[in-house]
RNA sequence: CGGGAAGUGGCGUAGCUGGCUAGCGUACCUGCUUUGGGAGCAGGGGGUCGCGGGUUCAAAUCCCGCCUUCCCGACCA
C-alpha cells in the first residue's frame, strides 16, 4: 500500500475524552474512531490488524478441530426464557422489539443459540464430539465502558462451544483448548499468566483465564512461585491459618456503644482491634436474608458467597431490612439474638476469635467475649473473604501469595450440563439411552487483545506491533519521494517485497522525512527501510527495527535488503 | 444508579467571574523557501460556541430544562 492512497488519519494529539494508553494510541494511529461511550469504528489499519489476530485464532482453532460458524446477534427472546437468563441476566442484556412487538436479545453470548443449533441436528453419540464457533459481535449494556475497546458495548469475541457424550470427554477437550489458547498467547507475543477463576453468568464451575500482564489491567492476579495462579475475586483462603489465642474464655457482655457503628470507631471505643470482631453483614439472596460473618480486618467476598449461596441475585440488604432482621440500625448485627431466624455463613477466620466483639442486635449496643460453639453458630462455615497481601498461598501452603494485575484476555469455562438440561440437548448412547450433552464453552475478547498487545508494547512514540499482529510488517520510507533515484529503489523494494506475500507501506507522500518517521513509529510497524541520498550513493539502504532505540540502525546493501527484512520477519 | 467534572472549526484549547466584532496552537488548501525525527514566511477555507427555552437593547458568557462525554464506586471477553 502506498501511504498516499491509504485511508490512515493519524492525530498528534489524542482527544480528550479517552483514558488509557492503548486506547489513546489506537485513535492516534488511525486504527479506530471513537463514535460514542463503548462504540468504536475500526478503520482499515484497525481492521487489517484485527484480521492478522483472527487468522492467529483460527489456525489454533482449526488445529483442535473447530468448525466455524456464523450465528444472528438478534435472539429470540424465547431461548433465553428456556434457560432462565432472560430474567438472570438483568440490565446488561440489550433488549428489543420488533414491530410484531416479538422481544428479542441482542446477543451478549451465545450458548442458548448455540445449544439451540446442536440439540436439533446432533442426535447420536456418533456425532459427538463436536466443537463450533464463531466470530461474533457482541453487545453487553455494561455499567461503564471504559478502556477504549477494551471493554465496549459492541465488541468481537470469538466463541466456542463443544459438545461431548461425557465429563471425562469433555475434561479431555478442555486440555486441549487451554493448550491452544497458551498458543495463541504465545503467537501474540504475550507475557501472560493463566489463572482459576469465578465463572460469573456464564455458569458452570470450572475456568480459567488467560490474564496478558500488565499494570494498567482491570483484573487483579494472586499467583505463587509454586504455580498457583487465580483471579483475586476467586483465590481460595485456608481454613487452618488462624491461630487460637490462650486467653481465657470469658462470658459475655454488653456494652453501651451510642453512635459508633462502624469496626474502626467501636475499636478505638473499646481499645481493641479489629481482629477481634466478627463482622456481620445482612445479605439479600434471591430474595432472603442471609447473615454473613468475617473477621473484622478481612472483606466478604461476594463471588464466593454467591458460589456457596448458590444464588442468581445477591445484594446488601437495605437499610429497612437490616431493620426488620436484626432490630436495629445498620451497624449493630451479631449472630447472637438475632430478632429474625436467618441463616448464618461464617467465613473460617471467625471461629477461632477468643472473646470477640458483635453487634448486639441493638442499636448503640454491642456485646464482648463471645466465642463461637459456645455463644453462637453459623449453618456453614467456609472460605468467604477476599484474599489480602500476605495471605498464604492455597496450593503449596509455604509462601505468601504474590499479586499482579492482569487484562483478561481469554476465559475457558466447564460447563457440564448446565445449558443442555434446561434445554434438553440430548443425544443417544451405543445402548439406545438418553443423556444430556456435556458442553465446554471457551471465549477470547479478539478487539481486547488488539488493545492488550499494545498496553503490553509500546513507547514514547507509539505502538510497536509484534510482528505477527502487524497489519504492516515493513515500512519504507523514501526520503525524498520526488528524487528519481530513491524513488526507484524504494519502488523496487517495494515489489520485491510484495512478490513474497509481506504487506509493506511505502510512504510516497509529500512530506518531509521527520513526519514519516513518526507516523511509522506511531502506527507501530516493526520494520522500517529508509532510502536516502547519502546512502544510496553507496549502494545502501538503511533498516531498522522498531523496537530498537532510533540509533540503532543497520547499514544493507540495496541487492540484499529484500532478503534481509525476509530473514528477520522469519525470526 | 449514586457522587464529581466538562461540552467552543478535524484534534487540543483560551474567552465565561465582570454580557456587546469568537482567539490561539495544530491539521487542511495555495505560493515561495526549506528538506534524515512532527520546518519557516505569506495568503486562504472552515465554528448555528451540545440542544431547547428564558432574562436582556444585546448571551459562548447569566437563569431553567434536556442531551452527550469523562472521572470515582456494584459487571465481564
Amino acid at each position: 500500500m502506498y501511504f498516499s492512497k491509504a485511508f490512515i488519519p493519524t492525530l498528534k494529539e489524542a482527544p480528550s475524552d479517552l483514558d488509557n494508553i492503548s486506547a489513546k494510541l489506537m485513535v492516534r494511529s488511525g486504527m479506530v474512531r471513537k463514535l460514542g461511550s463503548g462504540l468504536f469504528e475500526l478503520l482499515p489499519l484497525g481492521l487489517k490488524t484485527l484480521g492478522n489476530v483472527i487468522s492467529v485464532i483460527r489456525e489454533e482453532m482449526a488445529a483442535i478441530d473447530g468448525q466455524e460458524v456464523k450465528l444472528p446477534l438478534l435472539l429470540p427472546k424465547e431461548l433465553w426464557i428456556e434457560t432462565g437468563r432472560w430474567n438472570v441476566y438483568g440490565k446488561e442484556l440489550f433488549r428489543i422489539k420488533d414491530r410484531k412487538n416479538a422481544e428479542f436479545a441482542l446477543a451478549p453470548t451465545h450458548e442458548e443459540a448455540i445449544t439451540d443449533l446442536a440439540r436439533s441436528f446432533i442426535k447420536s453419540y456418533k456425532q459427538l464430539p463436536v466443537m463450533l464457533y464463531q466470530f461474533g459481535i457482541k453487545f453487553r449494556d455494561e455499567i461503564r465502558p471504559r478502556f477504549g475497546v477494551m471493554r465496549a458495548r459492541e465488541f468481537l469475541m470469538k466463541d466456542a462451544y463443544s459438545f461431548h457424550t461425557d465429563d471425562k470427554d469433555l475434561e479431555q477437550y478442555y486440555k486441549k483448548v487451554y493448550a491452544a489458547y497458551e498458543n495463541i498467547c504465545k503467537r501474540c507475543g504475550f507475557k501472560y499468566r493463566v489463572v482459576e477463576a469465578a465463572s460469573g453468568a456464564i455458569g458452570g464451575n470450572f475456568s480459567h483465564e488467560f490474564m496478558v500482564l500488565a499494570d494498567t489491567g482491570e483484573e487483579e492476579i494472586a499467583w505463587c512461585h509454586c504455580g498457583y495462579g487465580a483471579n483475586s475475586e476467586k483465590a481460595e483462603c485456608l481454613e487452618d491459618i488462624y491461630e487460637k489465642s490462650t486467653e481465657q474464655v470469658l462470658d459475655m457482655e454488653e456494652i453501651s456503644t451510642p453512635n459508633v457503628g462502624t469496626i474502626e470507631d467501636v475499636s478505638k471505643f473499646l481499645n481493641s482491634s479489629a481482629q477481634k470482631f466478627i463482622k456481620t453483614i445482612i445479605y439479600v439472596a434471591d430474595g432472603t436474608p442471609v447473615a454473613v460473618l468475617v473477621r473484622g480486618d478481612y472483606d466478604i467476598n461476594e463471588i464466593k458467597l454467591q458460589s456457596v449461596l448458590g444464588c442468581n441475585e445477591l445484594e446488601l440488604a437495605s437499610p429497612e431490612i437490616v431493620q426488620e432482621v436484626t432490630g436495629a440500625k445498620v451497624g449493630f448485627a451479631g449472630p447472637v439474638n438475632l430478632k429474625k431466624k436467618i441463616k448464618i455463613y461464617a467465613d473460617y477466620s471467625v471461629v477461632n476469635i477468643v472473646n470477640g466483639v458483635i453487634g448486639a442486635n441493638k442499636t448503640d449496643t454491642h456485646i464482648k467475649n463471645v466465642n463461637y460453639g459456645k455463644d453462637y453458630k453459623a449453618d456453614t462455615v467456609t472460605d468467604l473473604r477476599k484474599v489480602v497481601h500476605g495471605d498464604i498461598c492455597p496450593r503449596c501452603k509455604k509462601e505468601k501469595l504474590q499479586f499482579s494485575r492482569g487484562i483478561e484476555i481469554g476465559h475457558i469455562f466447564k460447563l457440564g450440563t448446565k445449558y443442555s438440561k434446561s434445554m434438553k440437548a440430548t443425544y443417544l448412547d451405543a445402548n439406545g439411552k438418553e443423556n444430556l450433552m456435556v458442553m465446554g464453552c471457551y471465549g477470547i475478547g479478539v478487539t481486547r487483545i488488539l488493545a492488550a498487545t499494545i498496553e503490553q508494547s509500546y513507547d514514547e512514540n507509539g505502538i510497536i506491533w509484534p510482528v505477527a499482529l502487524a497489519a504492516y510488517k515493513v515500512a519504507i520510507i523514501p526520503v525524498d519521494f520526488e528524487n528519481e533515484n530513491i524513488k526507484k529503489v524504494s519502488e523496487d523494494i517495494y515489489k520485491k517485497l510484495r512478490e513474497k506475500k509481506i504487506d509493506v507501506l511505502l510512504d510516497d507522500r509529500d512530506e518531509r522525512a521527520g513526519i514519516k518517521f513518526k507516523d511509522a513509529d506511531l502506527i507501530g510497524i516493526p520494520y522500517r527501510i529508509t532510502v536516502g541520498e547519502k546512502n544510496l550513493q553507496n549502494g545502501n539502504v538503511e533498516f531498522k527495527d522498531r523496537k530498537n532505540d532510533k540509533s540503532k540502525t543497520e547499514i544493507i546493501k540495496v541487492e540484499n535488503i529484500v532478503d534481509y527484512v525476509v530473514s528477520q520477519i522469519k525470526l
